[in-house]
DNA sequence: GATTTTACGTA
DNA sequence: CGTACGTAAAATCT
């Protein structure tokens, strides 16, 4: 059936689909079906009514299959077929009679008839002039199905219905009056930061660095004082300068002495003035705001990149990923950066969350040394590493041909099954699917392939192969590139993932607060993220000579965090109990939580634990903690899904608290879809409802306070660097443990003097605790030892337990 | 050549 | 039906 336009003839608003859906053209009304639902949905969010919409779709029917290709004679979407054509212009006669004052496009094939454009990732949100009809406006947003079928865009997805409302109070495009001077001479750019110090009512100052690779040495300078102006100046072309040295120093100069004067704005500050530092030594103090710092904080679950902030914050032209190679888009960027700030400033205090905000911006300093410093690498044992494990990896690789009897990759998870299940006809071993509903997939990964061995026990293949992958992938680790000091970088992300893809602004960035570590492109050697270097790779990472490694981490964090939400009495005394003791007293009193565990759940004495069965407990704890299966349990421990699930339900007896604080949990996300942790740092979780939600959710407030604790002591250790009487390098950020490297003789002061900065009470309804810490002295990042150390009665008499 | 999928390292 | 993160190689798309 055909679908016709429906709603008022005054509407200030129409909505514009790409095509009815199978329902839709049962019923004949537009968004009558599933997807019709989410729209009633978003559009209440968004507080539209939808009785005072104009609903109608580009194609009015259903095409087979729903394939909207059918009504377009090519593949790609961009010739349609008369009877589209028709339509198209039936669309346009309807616009010109009701001209209503914004038109949103939902979906590609309206945004393409209305604009002609076709990327809704790049244009949804911003207000378009229409094509088809001269004088009226678009708004790009995802379609409902979208919507329905990734849940994450939904909240984004509301903040744009949001927009589409006031602008559907006036009909005119909000005009630009941006100026944008790209590419100014020396003169024009001077004079212009001559002028911004003439006035100090200009307070605030975007800049925006474009750099070339490798070196990021600056290729153009842009700044701003005004939202609708930005100026740009070119210091590079191609690989030569483009100022003569004199102007150059002459504009640095200016520039070192305008930053003293202005609040500071970027996006991604830290790569910026790291930039600024490394490569022209100008110091940016005090960054007054970056945004994507408070974008993190204000909508940590939101894409972050100046694209999306600006869809969502300003009412500007698409400056990003346009058609056109646009020589504004430096100046433009730091504008509109300006322009961002001055609403997420606002943002900050309407959420309460500027704390948070200060908090992550003072950590600016200390993860931008680490990265600069980096660490330092012991050649001859790097070589040697690599000699050792390329010999066994290459015999072992030679042997798995001559088992197979010919050369494969063994790398190719796609040969790998073919030899596997296709020739060798070994029972298939399917992925982990998230839902029911996506398709199952084949898969050859270690999990698979520990289970094939089970199966078929006579069969060496299986540890060979799973021996060579290993091999294969700690080389990686080990055959770095290094800088000329020797030394691997890594970038220390505040905010998580960078996120500046601007194609995929489909992923919802997370974060829980913890740091990431990701390849430095100002100084990129190494092997990119240093929080998951393996075992016997962080042999080669040697401390120098004379001089130690002290590893300080916190001890059984998450496991205090979850005792205390769940309010698991005994375990918060035995943590209590237990605080302050050396590892030999904890181990002589029976201070020990999984040997509790097992204990408990079986209802033994502590002294008949073995090693064996105090590993039970200590999976099943972990199981449990993080609401994983009985599947994956037996998995684990190499038992029975039966006596999985017998274990299981002996936890839950002996700890009955942890089921009623995950109901709590689902109760608050109920109310708000709203966590906060200990340290009031704010999540909002926008998946779809649902135990993959819940799950994420019962991990978010013990990790991420844990994540916050240690970078509020990873601050205080970088502030107390300049009053200490020795020299210390900080080394590295591991989420729980902080890496610190000094001279043998102060082994015994650092040791005291980062227990005293890690040790800060975290309250959860007025119980305050500590999470206490756990020393290591290390020769290189791999070998060391644990510190025995008894602080009771040292600490008793300072005040603390 | 660019993007997606698969697998795997850490806390 | 642990989660969080980033990277590399293979596979696939254009």
């Amino acid at each position: 059936m055909q679908v016709n336009l429906i709603g008022p003839a005054d509407a200030q608003i129409m909505l514009v689909g790409d095509a009815p859906s199978e329902e839709d053209s049962k019923t004949g009304l537009p968004f009558s079906g599933t997807p019709g639902r989410t729209l009633d949905n978003l559009l209440t969010q968004a507080e539209i009514a939808r009785y005072k919409c104009l609903l109608t779709n580009v194609a009015k029917e259903y095409p087979p299959a729903g394939r909207i290709s059918y009504f377009f004679e090519d593949k790609k979407c961009t010739i349609p077929k008369p009877k589209l054509q028709y339509w198209v212009d039936e669309l346009k006669a309807d616009l010109e009679l009701y001209r209503p004052n914004i038109i949103i496009a939902l979906g590609p094939i309206a945004l393409w008839a209305l604009t002609g454009e076709k990327k809704i990732s790049i244009f949804r949100g911003y207000i378009l002039p229409c094509k088809l009809v001269k004088g009226l406006k678009i708004i790009p947003i995802y379609s409902p199905q979208s919507v329905t079928y990734d849940w994450k865009l939904y909240f984004q997805t509301v903040i744009d219905f949001r927009k589409a409302l006031t602008h559907s109070k006036f009909p005119e495009i909000p005009e630009t009056k941006s100026i944008f001077l790209p590419n100014v001479g020396l003169q024009r750019f001077i004079t212009y930061m001559e002028e911004c110090m003439e006035h100090p009512e200009w307070d605030k100052l975007a800049i925006d660095v474009e750099t070339v690779q490798p070196g990021s040495h600056i290729e153009e300078l842009g700044l701003s004082h005004h939202p609708d102006f930005g100026i740009s100046i070119f210091l590079l072309k191609g690989r030569a300068p483009a100022l003569p040295e004199k102007d150059e120093l002459l504009l640095w100069q200016t520039f070192a002495k305008l930053i003293t004067m202005k609040k500071l704005v970027m996006q991604n500050g830290a790569y910026d003035t790291g930039v600024l530092w490394f490569n022209q030594h100008i110091l940016c103090k005090d960054l007054y705001m970056d945004t994507l710092i408070a974008a993190h904080v204000c909508w940590p679950e939101l894409p972050r990149d100046l694209g999306f902030l600006g869809s969502v914050c300003l009412d500007v032209k698409p400056w990003k990923g346009g058609s056109a190679k646009d020589q504004d888009y430096n100046p433009a960027d730091a504008a509109n950066t300006l322009g961002i700030a001055e609403v997420l400033d606002i943002e900050l205090d309407k959420q309460k969350v500027r704390p948070t905000f200060e908090f992550e911006m003072s950590l600016i300093p200390v993860a931008l040394m680490m990265q600069l410093q980096g660490i330092k690498v012991d050649t001859e044992i790097q070589a040697k590493l690599i000699e050792i494990w390329t010999k066994k990896r290459d015999k072992m690789l030679s042997e798995l041909n001559t088992i197979v009897g010919r050369e494969i990759n063994f790398n190719s998870s796609q040969q790998m099954q073919v030899l596997l299940y296709d020739e060798l006809k070994l029972p298939v071993q399917w992925k982990r699917r998230k839902s029911k509903n996506q398709k199952r997939t084949k898969t050859v990964d270690a999990a698979a392939i520990r289970k094939l061995s089970r199966l078929v026990p006579d069969n060496p293949i299986f540890n060979l192969f799973l021996d060579y992958k290993k091999a294969n992938t700690l080389l990686k680790f080990l055959d770095v590139k290094l800088s000329e000091n020797d030394t691997v970088h890594t970038s220390y992300n505040i905010t998580g993932a960078a996120s500046d893809d601007e194609e995929d602004t489909k992923k919802t960035k997370r974060s829980f607060g913890r740091w990431s570590s990701s390849g430095s492109i100002i100084l990129p050697f190494g092997s990119g993220n240093l929080q998951n270097i393996p075992p016997e790779a962080r042999k080669m990472y040697k401390a120098r000579k004379g001089w130690k490694i002290i590893e300080a981490d916190y001890a059984q964090a998450e496991a205090v965090i979850v005792a205390h939400l769940t309010g698991d009495h005994k375990l918060k005394k035995m943590f209590k109990d237990s605080f302050g003791l050396s590892n030999s007293e904890k181990t002589a009193l029976g201070y020990d939580i999984h040997k509790m565990t097992i204990a408990d759940m079986l209802g033994i004495d502590f002294s008949l634990v073995t090693k064996e069965i105090r590993t039970i407990g200590k999976t099943v704890r972990h199981a449990n903690s993080y609401s994983a299966g009985p599947t994956v349990l037996a998995n684990r421990l190499g038992i029975k899904l039966s006596e999985a699930k017998v274990y299981m339900e002996l936890y839950h007896r002996a700890n009955p608290t942890l089921r009623i604080w995950h109901t709590s949990i689902q109760n608050d996300l109920k109310r708000s879809r709203t966590l906060t942790n200990l340290l009031g740092r704010k999540h909002r979780f926008l998946d779809r409802w649902g135990d993959g939600l819940f799950r994420s959710a019962y991990s978010y407030i013990p990790q991420s306070t844990i994540g916050d604790l240690l970078n509020v002591a990873l601050k205080k250790v970088y502030d107390s660097l300049s009053s200490l009487p020795y020299e210390m390098e900080i080394l590295l950020q591991l989420h729980d443990a902080i890496y610190v490297m000094i001279k043998d003789e102060n082994i015994d002061h650092t040791v005291r003097h980062l227990r005293k900065l890690m040790l800060n009470p975290l309250t959860y309804y007025g119980e305050e605790f500590i999470v206490d810490v756990d020393f290591k002295v290390k020769t290189s990042w791999a070998e060391g030892e644990e510190l025995d150390i008894s602080w009771r009665s040292e600490e008793l008499k300072n005040g603390f337990v």
